[in-house]
DNA sequence: ATTAGCACTCGCCGAGCCCGAGTGCTACCA
DNA sequence: TGGTAGCACTCGGGCTCGGCGAGTGCTAAT
């Protein structure tokens, strides 16, 4: 049976009302705030109702009531509106993000501190995966006799180079020569087939140049590999430790360790399998020290593709309306800041 | 006067104690761990003359002492024991160490990471300053008709690469040219000193080439300049959690903001000037937030040359012998792992 | 100069208490 | 039948108060 009209009124008001006070709310200021136009002993029956039903929980007998899990869960799905970002926070969003052309690193960077200074939680940004682009190029410049610089381009404009040592003996024809075939080989290719095998039949048939493909190699998977949680960044720590439910330094504590211990890591990965903006309540974590906090993940593309993952961790008392609006319009503008960049390389 | 040595030993007993065990310590508890060969009222002696020389604090009447700025500053200048890192641990770092060569920004970041692990405080690096660099040589690579990477090496074998727009109607040889003019004009030189003023001259002088050496003067100015702040690595926030002193979130909310809002920066910065292991007790900190925290940081070299620094920052209360053998042997092993890098470069 | 002894201090901790916000229930009303 | 008013009851937070004990400073003795 669905809720009442009158019902879900009540809920909603509950969770913004906890949302933003951090305080067990009842019946009384919940009529005093919220106009609803019955009496607080007509609410307290709802309040009855509703917990019955699992969306509220009592903290003890004579305090108020406080969302459960999934009272947030029906909130997010159902009843949320939408609060279309005020035009001061979005523009101003918008003009971090009109700066200069940056490094992608710098971007990254920026793009952190902008989403945790909007949501005041904690901001995670995954790095553009490079298995999921194409490889375009790979080139060599000569540094020295026995150094060369590899730079590999791949379709959506990024750039990774090395530094490899020159075999002994080889000259620099050699040299392009091995970039030719690499290059007719690999053309077209996503990176994760390059990784996948290719790279590994690549490396057979230049039996010649064992020497200089095996540092290729080398190159290559440790480019793809997930990383150890290095092109991870973290920002907004001090943020988080101004919500009252992390007080509690030891609270704070475990759920960071989880973050650095990669947990942040595996679920950003999971929820970048579906595009689009996933959440996360209390318990749907699985790791028991995030259980006290949700996760709203989105996914940010490149001319279209999507390559990488970005997210907020915040209290599971979180302010949904509002992490949705800004995550979305920060993956919108590190989308278009991205593709703008490789617009910029395609011309 | 100077101390008498019973009384140096009694200060440095409180002082080790207190460290180890972040609560007043007390004279009769001090004869009993310590074997002081007197009795506990002659220590209390002692102790109510070391306070009235500042050396002591008492939180409140009936508690035991704790160390003063000025215990802390005399114990670092004259009464500490060296420890000399024990061999398992730093065998463990030596091996971390050891391990394949890296890029400079992974290494930055491991390096964290040991500092912080070994300490179980902050751990702050300072990526290496350009600056500090010899100009070696300005490469182009051309990536397409239009683009090509720009890629610089210093001496200190660090490479700094952009993606750069090709002008118009200039062709693949007038590019070398451009590229040589530069080389010859900055072989040599300082990256501080191209920073200086060369560059501009060179801008001059090249008015030719105008819109390309644009694009060149971002790409140094921006890679000299302090940095807000982006290549400041700090780890370990999980860490200095743990300490009984940053159980109140607030302070550590209020360390960190000062960290992230620059103030670690600009510290470590000035601690840079000194070659050396610089250590700044409590209240020596100019910011109010740090005055509850001690900051000892060091300049790591690469083949002789200082260009960069690191830090580790905990409590006041902070296990000082440890603290520096580690930050020794780390920046012994980072500016080890940058040399050999560059050795192999030269080579 | 060192030590033993002793009175004194004062923060910590637990017990007991009150206050008030909030509930559930019952009786009543439209 | 759904909404309302009233009322007794619950229970956590915060208060005070007193005892405990670690630690001090002082004095007198060695």
């Amino acid at each position: 049976m669905a809720l009442s009209d009158r019902k879900q009124r009540v809920l909603r008001a509950i969770i913004e009302d906890y949302v933003a006070t951090a305080q067990p709310v009842g019946s009384a200021t919940l009529v005093r705030k919220y106009r609803l136009g019955v009496s607080s002993a007509t609410v307290r029956n709802d309040m009855a109702d509703l917990e019955g039903l699992g969306y509220l929980e009592q903290p003890h007998t004579s305090a108020g009531r406080i969302p459960s899990d999934l009272g947030y869960r029906l909130y997010v799905d159902a009843l949320m509106r939408q609060s279309p970002l005020d035009e001061v926070r979005l523009s101003s969003i918008r003009a971090q993000f009109e700066a200069r052309i940056r490094e992608i690193e710098d971007l990254i960077r920026d793009t952190a501190r902008i989403l945790s200074e909007h949501t005041n939680y904690l901001a995670l940004i995954l790095g553009p995966k490079l298995a999921r682009t194409v490889f375009r190029t790979l080139r060599m410049l000569p540094l020295s006799e026995h150094q060369a610089l590899l730079v590999l381009v791949t379709d959506a404009g990024f750039i990774e180079s090395a530094v490899i040592e020159i075999p002994a003996g080889m000259g620099p024809d050699q040299l392009s020569r091995f970039a030719t075939v690499v290059n007719q080989t690999l053309q077209g290719k996503t990176l994760a087939q390059v990784a996948d095998g290719l790279i590994t039949a690549l490396r057979q048939n230049l039996a010649e140049y064992r020497d200089i493909m095996d540092q290729a190699f080398d190159f290559f998977t440790q480019g793809l590999e997930p990383g150890d949680g290095k092109d991870l960044t973290v920002v907004g720590t001090s943020r988080i430790l101004g919500q009252p439910e992390f007080q509690d330094a030891n609270k704070v504590r475990q759920v960071l360790q989880a973050v650095e211990g990669g947990v942040a890591l595996e679920a950003l990965n999971e929820a970048a399998e579906d595009d689009g903006i996933v959440i996360t309540i209390g318990r749907e974590n699985r790791h028991p020290a995030m259980q006290g906090c949700s996760l709203v993940t989105a996914t940010y593309r490149v001319g279209g593709r999507t390559v990488g993952t970005l997210g907020v961790l915040g209290p599971t008392r979180m302010d949904y309306a509002r992490v949705l609006s800004v995550v979305h319009s920060v993956t919108e503008c590190l989308s278009g800041a991205l593709s703008r960049s490789v617009q910029f390389w395609y011309r």
